[in-house]
DNA sequence: CGAGAGCCAT
């Protein structure tokens, strides 16, 4: 028989398990409407609540400073009734998200007791911001430290290229994880330090998807596409991360409709293609100047509501300049919202490449008037324009600029621009003065700029010093040889153009033809020289004619064109 | 429960 006071208090318990039941829930709903960037609704299940407990207010607090407003985080930390330890983490992760490192250590400074994610929290806080000395003292002075501690400092060890000190602490860590071995495998790919990362990668117990797909970036990097390919195959649970190393690796390699066909395979796979594979894909309609397929990656952006976002814009903007539609460029441009550095220096690009010079001057004013400072890119970017326009004098004031004014360093890229801008206009011997500030990997292309011009501007003995350099760096470089022996025919020495013919066959170095391809509706038509294969070539030569009688004509343009 | 990680734009 039971006793009515036992089933009060049965009910009493059932009550308050059923309304702490329901305060759990509405917490949940809170974490998870504020990490979805819905701050308002988060706020309103807050202000509804009729009871909270410490959880409610951790979750508001943190959902404000993950809606970038840590200022209101500030006030609720402040209005708490009781705090918790999680309290002050989620504060303190809050400031480090919001670029408050100093006001972070005060937080934690004043904490009244710390438990190791407070220590972890505040590590990786000083070692974002790379403050480095900092790191190491709470490193030091950590009471304990798990593997995400260690973990933590390695990669912040590698970000800031201290990559001696990133092994030694790896080596001495009590334990590591899938995480602490693929920090360190891409710290080594990173810093370009192939060799390391593989004989790491090969010393792995586990090869786990996280090192495997940092492992692939790696080859990639090194140019090899069929060890990258391989290293994916490995891998059993491919995640979409995995799936866009290979698919960027492809990309960027120019095998662009390998990359193409893997995104189809992804899709496929059922494994949903995110912003990194779009952009991917962009790059490689952009390589194949395929405006189609570039258009459908555009509607599927559209699709997928990536289009707001602005990397993925910019892609877009290259994609369509290099595909020939500037008008769609500057409409992905004039859409962007904010627009930084970044879209800045790709919208200039794109109408240097164009030609269009005033545009190109009057975007770098647009960015000046909204306090955004070019970067070394810019000025390439600036300088590439120049060239294409023959803008000899204002490549130099350029050059002069980005030094006095901004304080940047000119790298082997724009003086490699200098040098093919001033070997265009003819001045080969203030060009080739230039060729000695380039670093080994840029110089290839900076002498075959000169030889280029040389030939142009009937310069033998430069022509000679370029082909003579070029040939040292690349001994099979079938372009040096033709370009010298034209050279020398025009200049009609002709035993010196046989010489270089021996020389080509004897080295056993062949001219491939080059070729060219674009899009007309949904078909790509290939040409290369001396094709005449086309069914309809009377028309296409007669039109030709028709086009260049026109251009020369015109006497604004002196196109140098000739056709028998 | 929390804190570390791999891919992507000029």
């Amino acid at each position: 028989m039971p006793n009515l006071s036992n089933l009060r208090s049965l009910r009493r318990v059932y009550k308050h398990s059923l309304s702490s039941f329901q305060v759990r829930a509405q917490n949940t709903k809170i974490g998870s409407l504020g990490r979805a960037g819905n701050l308002k609704a988060a706020r309103k299940v807050f202000d509804e609540m009729p009871e909270r407990d410490v959880v409610s207010w951790n979750a508001i607090l943190t959902a404000h400073w993950q809606n970038r407003d840590l200022e209101g985080s500030k006030r609720i930390f402040d209005s708490i009734p009781e705090r918790d330890i999680l309290s002050w983490n989620s504060i303190i992760t809050g400031c480090i998200e919001n670029g408050e490192p100093e006001q972070a250590f005060e937080y934690f400074a004043s904490m009244p007791e710390r438990n190791i994610a407070s220590w972890n929290a505040m590590l990786c806080g000083f070692l974002r911001y790379g403050c480095f000395d900092k790191a190491e003292w709470l490193f030091r002075e950590m009471p304990e430290k798990n593997v995400i501690s260690y973990t933590a400092m390695v990669d912040g060890y590698m970000r800031h290229k201290e990559i001696r000190k990133a092994r030694e602490l790896f080596d001495k860590m009590p334990k590591r994880n899938a995480v602490s071995w693929a920090v360190m495998v891409s710290g080594y790919v990173e810093n370009d330090m192939f060799d390391d990362a593989k004989k790491l990668f090969d010393l792995m117990p586990q090869k786990n998807l996280l090192a495997c797909t940092a492992m692939i970036t790696g080859y990639c990097k090194e140019g090899m596409v069929a060890y990258a390919r391989e290293t994916f195959d490995l891998i059993q649970d491919k995640d979409a991360v995995s799936w866009n190393a290979m698919l960027a690796g492809y990309a960027q390699n120019g095998h662009c409709e390998e990359a193409l066909k893997l995104h189809i395979q992804m899709v496929r796979a059922g494994v949903r293609p995110d912003h990194a594979t779009l952009i991917s894909s962009l790059t490689a309609c952009s390589s194949l100047a395929l405006l189609q397929q570039g258009r459908i990656t555009h509607a599927l952006a559209i699709k997928t509501m990536l289009n707001s976002y602005t990397p993925l814009c910019n892609a877009l903007i290259t994609m369509y300049s290099k595909c020939g539609s500037m008008r769609d460029s500057e409409l992905v441009f004039c859409g962007i919202r904010c627009r930084g550095l970044v879209s800045y220096n790709t919208i200039i690009g794109a109408y240097a490449q164009h030609g269009n010079y005033q545009n190109v001057i009057a975007s770098f004013e647009e960015m000046q008037q909204n306090r955004i400072d070019p970067d070394e890119t810019t000025f390439l970017a600036l300088l590439s324009a120049c060239c294409y326009v023959g803008q000899v004098k204002d490549s130099l004031k350029w050059f002069d600029l980005m030094v006095s004014k901004y304080n940047l360093t000119p790298q082997s890229e724009h003086y490699g621009c200098i040098v093919d801008i001033l070997s265009r206009s003819g001045e080969l011997e203030k060009a080739s003065s230039y060729i000695k500030k380039i670093s080994n990997k840029a110089e290839n292309a900076a002498w075959g700029s000169l030889l280029g011009a040389c030939k142009t501007h009937s310069n033998v003995e430069l022509g000679e010093l370029a082909a003579n350099n070029l040939l040292k760096l690349d001994s099979q470089s079938s372009g040096a040889y033709v370009m010298l022996s034209n050279i020398y025919a025009s200049a009609g020495m002709w035993g010196a153009v046989n010489k270089v013919r021996r020389l080509m066959r004897e080295k056993g170095v062949k001219k491939l033809p080059g070729y060219s391809w674009l899009e007309i509706g949904n078909k790509v038509r290939w040409f290369t020289v001396g094709d005449a294969s086309h069914p309809e070539m009377v028309h296409i030569v007669r039109e030709l004619h028709r086009v260049t009688l026109h251009m020369k004509l015109s006497k604004e343009v002196d196109v140098g064109l000739e056709l028998d």
